[in-house]
DNA sequence: CTAAACTTGACTAAATCAGTCGGGATTATA
DNA sequence: TATAATCCCGACTGATTTAGTCAAGTTTAG
């Protein structure tokens, strides 16, 4: 798995959706700003992530965007697997994106048995954190002492 | 990190070299054979594995490739770090290629500490697996019935 | 001498990446 | 109801990467 500037930008602007969780939205120009993304490109990225069912937006004059489901509903291996592809370093282990590969017999490929590793091991962590997750470590990383941007209309 | 066909091939043609592993060398014609590798892309392959010091070469007419080191001297993850590049899925997670981002402080990046422990997951199963590693996997998946093809000169 | 092998470097077509841009649709509010 | 702020949509671009191909050269066993 390797993650894309699109893909970090995506990762960025879905926890300060988190953060900002509640009934109102946030609006793009917002999290680019806070968050150093190009505002088009962000636009871009908001749109993909609204069709694919992470977020809502909400249009016009105070319009912006807020998480479709609870933060604790919303894996990192889920947002990943929408924006990249697959998880696995290899289409013939992935379980959601499989594809079959040159080899003679799978079932006997020593790298294929490695790399279904790797798999695990990258699954294990990301579907293990949620966006609710990610909040939770950013207020202990940042610690007490910050005071709180406010982005909520 | 994701494997691309050429680091696929690459992985391939040094497993062989491994099952193959002794004073003789193996022709690039063969591996590309059995393992359906195209020809030429291979020779452009091993010709970089050489350059990094992976395998060796013998000229003219009974020629071929042998691994520099042992199989066990080996891992994957050297391997396809240099493949691939970082085997981090961002570049301010990795240690061998690292490379700053955008974000404020990366000490307080919270995206960043959980990207930190899918690097610590990938990198765990490729440095614990060497070439050796790969072909007892080989020998173990296949078992006792395989009639062992023989590559060596 | 010669044919079989590796060597080197250039070349290509297609895909992906990281954005940018123009203009349209919607809506709170004055 | 006018307007300005906001999201929406699709096209476009330039750079890079990917997966090879190809031609011509060098080396060496027999």
């Amino acid at each position: 798995m390797k993650l894309s500037q699109r893909g970090e930008y995506a990762l960025r602007a879905l926890l300060v959706l988190g953060m900002n969780h509640g009934p109102g939205v946030v609006r793009i120009r917002d999290i680019a700003q806070q968050q150093n993304i190009p505002r088009r490109f962000l636009e871009q990225i908001l749109n993909d992530l609204k069709a694919a069912g992470f977020v809502v937006s909400k249009r016009g004059v105070a319009g912006g965007y807020r998480l479709q489901r609870g933060p604790e509903e919303i894996s990192l291996a889920d947002i990943i697997r929408h924006l990249e592809g697959p998880l696995a370093p290899v289409g013939c282990v992935s379980v959601n994106y499989y594809q079959r590969c040159s080899c003679p017999d799978e079932g006997k490929c020593a790298i294929r048995s490695v790399m279904q590793e790797v798999r695990d091991a990258i699954v294990g962590v990301l579907e293990g954190v949620s966006v609710a997750h990610l909040c939770d470590r950013v207020r202990d990383l940042q610690g007490p002492l910050e005071n709180p941007l406010d982005y909520v209309i």
